[in-house]
DNA sequence: AGTAATTTTGGAAACGTTTCCAATTTCTCT
DNA sequence: AGAGAAATTGGAAACGTTTCCAAAATTACT
């Protein structure tokens, strides 16, 4: 194989000056028409195609969106991704990838992403709460969309009202006639993000309504995402003769280690315990979990349009923070 | 803000060639000790960061890897990619995403990025098989691994054994006792890799060795993926009273839907009927799904490594294809 | 036909690195 | 001290585009 063409020999082969294919190239303004069909021509029979690292450098655009998430893990993220892929694709975008552990690492990444100029925009997915107006404080200007995050107003934000959520979730239950509700939840004041926070808010506000009393002993508070340990705890709650007959999770993936610690208690979903979960993820449908759905691939979709309008210099059409519907999906776990 | 400190910036900083500077930020080697504290003092003072384009363009590395991939649906992408991703972090290398529908798609997008010099290596999922050859044919030397491929030994390449995991599969439920088996699928000889064609040809094995009939009207296939259609099916030859007792579905999320559609016939799983899986993702737990495990997370890690290798010029450590070790995981519904 | 306005064109300069080679400095040995 | 070897250093050239500006060609108008 011989080497590359570059642009020089198209424009050789074409008998035309570089600028001129580099117009062809990109879009072919003020270009004739003859001359262009001469030029695709060269392209054609040398197979020519642009390299990216020269004209990312001479544009000063990287034509790279970059997604820094802290749940890789999470099935709510891949379906967000997949919103945000969906939408990239019809662009000429690259979408890159970045996922960090704690907020500091976190932090690490968005700074060197954007001194080193290696995307022209991103998409960030819980960022920690004290990062948000750092961000705005030091580089005002650059293209960042945010989905699911506490300070809302300093950039283009997509995100549901938690509060409302938790609330939807637990007036459900206690339409349907339970009076002993618990709680479970994995990260009680997370530094991602403070929606768990939030739907606890909203747990407490329907229990309030309702003069019920709020039991912290139904509770159950992990300081981070792990199966294990949660099923110990909610083995040895559901154990109790004093238990509640029904338990609002703040993820659908708590429900279901819950709904499986009920069963090997031989306790019947939804007769013996209700389980309400959030988020609707694909498994809840398998599950049959009833849940408050957020559109989580719809909000991958419009983070990435909005970001792609801001991109290209239009204002973005909404006012933010920008509420995404919530939905109550009814199935047969309460 | 100021325009960004450049290269020149730092070397006249700290009085300096701007060679030296560049030195000291690719290891350091040949750079004395004292004159490598200079620079970095002066980098630090100018909250220097190299911009990308110009290195990728003077370097001819992009420092990038892709991963292309027809399902991004999927939950055992998702799992692959976050061995990938977990692996390339200690790296640093960026980790651009690629997504494609048809084969046609797959290969256009596949030739540009080898074309464009977009990106260093590639990591292929279930590539078409007709590329597979094309790709050794056009470009023998770009560094590629694969994942779940037909043609294996043109590329390092990480797979499962699918005919013995569809033999462990249906012999597990031989063991149990059933005798009237009915296979699910929905792709029967799929353009992207033929793991389910070598599934089902081991589910036929296993029949054969035991003298019982492959009842092909105990068979549903669909061309593709769609749960809705794979549901009607589903209802249609569980209502039969001539039905299968058991039934091995080619993938875990097939296997959910005919659980459901069993729950909705009043048939007990697995007493009235009994459900294999096979992939093992994480909704299995939840759904106590009994079915073969592929090390998806590890398979996601060992390509990178090995592309990293290859990048590195270190030959590999493995000799391909490399198959991956399968796993019974015995759960509650056979 | 002649002039002005407009469209089209060519190619130098710029983007910010890495790489290379030659020049300089430092070290080692007699 | 001096010669030779080795380590260190500076900066021009190269990477392959885009972007600009001035020049050339074309068109429109009087």
């Amino acid at each position: 194989m011989r080497t590359k063409a570059t642009i020089k020999d198209v424009a050789k082969a074409a008998g035309v000056g570089i600028g001129t294919v580099s117009r062809v190239l990109n879009g072919g303004l003020h270009v004739k028409e003859e001359t262009r069909l001469r030029v695709f021509t060269a392209i054609e029979s040398l197979d020519y195609q642009p390299n990216q690292a020269a004209r990312r450098l001479s544009s000063g655009k990287t034509y790279s969106i970059g997604i820094v998430t802290p749940f890789f893990t999470r099935p709510s993220f891949s379906e967000r991704l997949q919103g945000i892929e969906q939408t990239l694709r019809e662009s000429n975008y690259d979408l890159v990838l970045y996922s960090s552990t704690t907020a500091n690492h976190y932090q690490n990444r968005v700074y060197s992403l954007i001194k080193e100029q290696r995307v022209d925009g991103l998409i960030l997915l819980n960022v920690p709460q004290t990062l948000c107006a750092q961000l705005k404080d030091d580089f005002p200007t650059f293209p960042i969309v945010m989905l699911d995050v506490a300070f809302p107003t300093y950039f283009p934000c997509f995100m549901v009202d938690d509060v409302l959520g938790g609330w939807m979730a637990t007036q459900a239950l206690l339409k349907k006639g339970y009076t002993r509700l618990g709680y479970f939840c994995d990260s009680y004041a997370d530094v991602f993000g403070r929606s768990a926070a939030f739907r606890y808010q909203g747990f407490v506000n329907a229990l309030h309504e309702h003069g019920l009393p709020n039991r912290s002993d139904w509770h159950c508070l992990l300081p981070r995402f792990e199966t294990h340990l949660l099923e110990k705890q909610a083995h040895a709650l559901l154990s109790s003769p004093d238990r509640p007959d029904a338990i609002f999770a703040s993820s659908d993936i708590n429900a279901f280690t819950i709904i499986n610690v009920a069963r090997q208690l031989q306790l019947r979903v939804p007769q013996d315990l209700a389980v309400m979960g959030y988020d609707d993820i694909e498994a809840a449908t398998y599950m049959n979990l009833t849940t408050i759905r957020q559109p989580l691939h719809q909000s991958g979709q419009l983070a990435t349009r909005t970001l792609l309008h801001v991109l290209d210099g239009v204002p973005p059409e909404s006012t933010f923070p920008h509420f995404l519907p919530l939905e109550y999906i009814a199935r047969q776990t309460i």
